[in-house]
DNA sequence: GCCAACGTTGGC
DNA sequence: GCCAACGTTGGC
């Protein structure tokens, strides 16, 4: 099966691409959209290559890429009571929510701003810039996740 | 099943 | 902090 491309945001605050360099890799979780959970569940693949995008920032934009590791596995978060991600519908039996661990892969040396993604008639196209969009994770195609990359060498 | 109220996301 | 977009909840 061929190799996919994903998009995956953050707020820095919360969690930064520097905090997932540190870690190294880390359970992608607290994902609390049901097509967000499909993505992550049962669109990604291991190998799979993730851009890394931080909102609510300073700048906004793509700051890095992660890679998909193994397979997708329950939130571990849904099962903690007083945890803001506490789902009680959840049982071990039948998790509502699922994560994935995400690798570092490597930083760009500059943040690709949401500003310049949108300034590149190539990217017009893309989910992440549609209207409205509020998806947290987000398929992205091949040749607009090699034209993020090249954005980020020049 | 409809839909108003409400909560969250996320750019600015 | 504001607010548009839009997902979720819950009464009926």
């Amino acid at each position: 099966m061929t190799m996919k491309h994903w998009l995956v945001k953050t707020e820095p605050e919360v969690y930064s691409i520097d905090d997932l360099k540190r870690d190294g890799s880390t359970a992608w979780d607290r994902v609390r959209n049901h097509q967000a959970k499909l993505s992550l569940r049962d669109g990604m693949q291991p190998g799979d290559r993730v851009l890394i995008y931080h909102s609510n920032a300073e700048p906004t934009g793509v700051v890095g890429v992660a890679t998909v590791v193994g397979e997708a596995m329950p939130d571990a978060t849904q099962f903690r009571k007083g945890d803001d991600a506490f789902e009680p519908r959840a049982t071990k039996d039948a998790p509502v929510w699922w994560a994935r661990t995400l690798r570092f892969e490597r930083r760009f040396p500059a943040c690709v701003t949401l500003a310049s993604l949108r300034a590149e008639p190539k990217l017009a196209g893309m989910q992440l810039l549609a209207r409205g969009n509020r998806l947290s994770v987000l398929p992205v195609a091949a040749a607009e996740f090699a034209c993020i990359e090249r954005m980020a060498k020049a």
